[in-house]
DNA sequence: GCCGTTTTCGGCCCGACTGTTTTCAGTCG
């Protein structure tokens, strides 16, 4: 898009792909699918081993920053074994996918055991073994087939089964269902920045911008809503039906067409003219509900809005930038994040009007200064401390403070007393390796049943940041819960709690726990909540943030970086803190780490 | 299949929880 056409439309970008660019590597996913099947594919039969070096190398690859066919152009096999987890024989089957699009391996594994192993252990508590076992003995290769036989009471009868497991079972096919159609944002954007990349270098497009729920910055999306501006939108029509991602045309006319992509995203493409950009974008964003009450405000005011622009009579009024649109309203531009009509509208008003109570001065796309949450390969993270902390320097991050996990969570190699002295030593050692960026101490502990955490307060004491977290015992009580949470946060060591609801967005439903109290307890004890910006987490709902931030609690945003790739995700986090109209002041990471500081107990 | 100041073989994170059992297999983190 040139300078001019920026300025003559008043454009503002929806969001910023500069700060935190997801690096788009596409076949890198691939591998990384095929290696995770395989894994599954091996630990149905039984096969020792193997799967977690299958497993480990999908995240590995997964992870990667740079183009796997890159890796290989440049040194072959070789290139590939130097990467730490990928041997000899991964390698190869590696090289097999980039120079024949397939892995005979995987092919032979998978005309043994046919079964839509992805989608089957993505319900909760359904692993490979079980699938295997549900193959075998029932027949069942998909999760249609699953629920029918859990209904007809197939299962109970099974060894290993009986009606706990069936009921638990169609809940979580229940459960996959609400989420079904909808993609998690944070994980389908580099698919959509690579097209939306592609189109916007296109020689005959000015202009290519995201709507609808990504532009709001959703935790889910439905679909891809694109729009562009052309003077030839034949071409840009053509050229997206013909992208290597679209994988199904359902209509397409001169200036509009719907496809389905090869992820399973149905995406719409509308080509305009600039004159009624502003007012597309608008009608595009919505919500729906923000945009009914939008429209009833032009209808008061004699105007008609729709998605061509804001008309009086047959005379167009504004439609080139939404800002307009909303300044002829009488409103002040209200950011897409918070377009939800629940007193967004209300609060434009009276910022127009010169009233207090107007919109909330919302904290900034890359306005974080640290990270608060991040794992090492200590415990379960891929990389060392020193790779993170380049990393996230690299993202312009002034510091960060190392996490790992303690004692309690064996499989991560949860740090006890003494290898928690060693790391901090540890991270003083890389602190005079890397410049410009602090490393800070710090650990995420599990906080015990009764709200005790599983490592030494003397321990802890030492720590610069304390975040504890619930790792184990979810099906508490609310009350339980909101006790053990409360606990934790009279713990003077505690200064976090990451994981404030523990949910996993489509795989597992928050904790019991009564947020209420719990804003009302981090008041108190001057506990600070996380809003996790791992894409399935954002443990924080807006409306728990909005309370949050009405109640004065102070916030956190972290990555929970495992790689080094994660830092990323950070965005999303900063999107959630929007939604839930949070500040630059209610997060305490927007501050530099002395003032960062002063915030923890 | 991967890895190595326990290096080219022999280990490979392990405890809690659940639902099924009556001593354990599978899943999760």
């Amino acid at each position: 898009m040139s300078a001019s056409l920026r300025e003559e439309i008043g454009y503002t970008p929806s969001y910023t792909l500069a700060v935190f660019c997801c690096k788009i590597i596409l076949m890198n996913s691939e591998i990384a699918k095929i290696l995770s099947e395989m894994a599954m594919l091996l630990e149905m039969k039984g096969v020792p081993f193997k799967p977690r070096a299958y497993e480990k190398a999908a995240v590995i690859i997964e992870t990667l920053e740079e183009d796997i066919r890159d890796t290989y152009k440049k040194g072959g096999l070789k290139s590939l074994m130097d990467i730490s987890g990928i041997g000899q024989g991964i390698a190869e089957k590696i090289e097999e996918y980039i120079k024949t699009k397939q892995i005979k391996d995987y092919e032979h594994l998978k005309k043994q055991v046919p079964v839509d192993v992805g989608g089957l252990t993505s319900i909760e508590s359904l692993g490979p073994k079980s699938v295997y076992k549900l193959y075998k003995k029932l027949g069942i290769k998909t999760v249609g087939q699953l629920e029918k036989a859990a209904k007809a009471g197939k299962l109970r009868d099974l060894e290993g089964f009986g009606e706990k497991s069936e009921k638990k079972l169609l809940k979580g096919i229940e459960f996959l269902k609400t989420g079904q159609g909808r993609f998690i944002l944070g994980f389908v954007r580099p698919t959509i920045n690579s097209i939306l990349e592609r189109l916007r270098k296109l020689p005959y497009v000015e202009m290519a911008e995201p709507a609808g729920s990504i532009r709001r910055m959703q935790e889910t999306i439905g679909d891809l809503d694109i729009l562009a501006i052309s003077k030839e939108p034949e071409k840009v029509i053509d050229y997206f039906v013909k992208m290597p991602e679209a994988a199904h045309i359902y209509g397409q006319g001169p200036t509009k067409v719907n496809i389905r992509l090869n992820n399973g995203m149905d995406a719409d493409l509308r080509v305009l003219k600039p004159a009624s950009f502003g007012a597309a974008l608008q009608y595009f964003t919505g919500d729906k509900y923000h945009n009914i009450a939008l429209r009833e405000i032009a209808v008061r005011k004699g105007y008609k809005l729709n998605e061509y622009g804001l008309y009086k009579g047959k005379k167009l009024a504004a439609g080139k930038t939404e800002e307009e649109i909303y300044k002829k309203l009488g409103l002040e531009l209200i950011p897409p994040e918070i377009r939800t009509n629940s007193g967004e509208i209300e609060s434009a008003l009276r910022q127009a009007q010169g009233k207090p109570g107007g919109l909330p001065q919302l904290i900034d796309y890359g306005s974080l200064k640290g990270d608060l949450q991040v794992q090492t390969n200590w415990t379960d993270g891929q990389n060392s401390i020193k790779e993170m902390a380049e990393a996230a320097k690299k993202s312009g991050l002034e510091y960060i403070v190392i996490t790992d996990h303690t004692k309690f969570l064996a499989m991560t190699g949860g740090l006890d007393e003494k290898k928690l002295l060693r790391q901090m030593k540890e991270i003083d050692r890389v602190q005079k390796e890397v410049n410009g960026i602090k490393i800070l101490k710090g650990a995420e502990v599990n906080i015990l049943k009764d709200g005790r955490p599983d490592i030494s307060d003397e321990a802890l004491a030492k720590l610069d940041v304390v975040g504890g977290a619930v790792h184990s015992n979810f099906n508490l009580s609310e009350k339980e819960q909101t006790q053990r949470l409360i606990g934790a946060m009279e713990n003077p060591n505690i200064d976090i709690i990451f994981h404030p609801t523990g949910r996993v967005i489509q795989k597992r439903e928050p904790y019991k726990v009564d947020m209420d109290a719990l804003i009302k307890a981090a008041k108190r004890t001057k506990t600070i909540l996380e809003i996790d910006a791992y894409p399935s987490r954002l443990d924080l709902k807006d409306q728990h943030i909005r309370k949050a931030v009405e109640a004065g609690v102070k916030l956190s945003i972290d990555s929970d970086a495992h790689s080094i790739s994660h830092f990323q995700y950070l965005e999303l986090g900063v999107a959630q803190a929007k939604r839930g109209w949070a500040s630059k002041n209610d997060v305490v990471n927007t501050k530099n780490w002395p003032e960062m500081l002063k915030f923890l107990k």
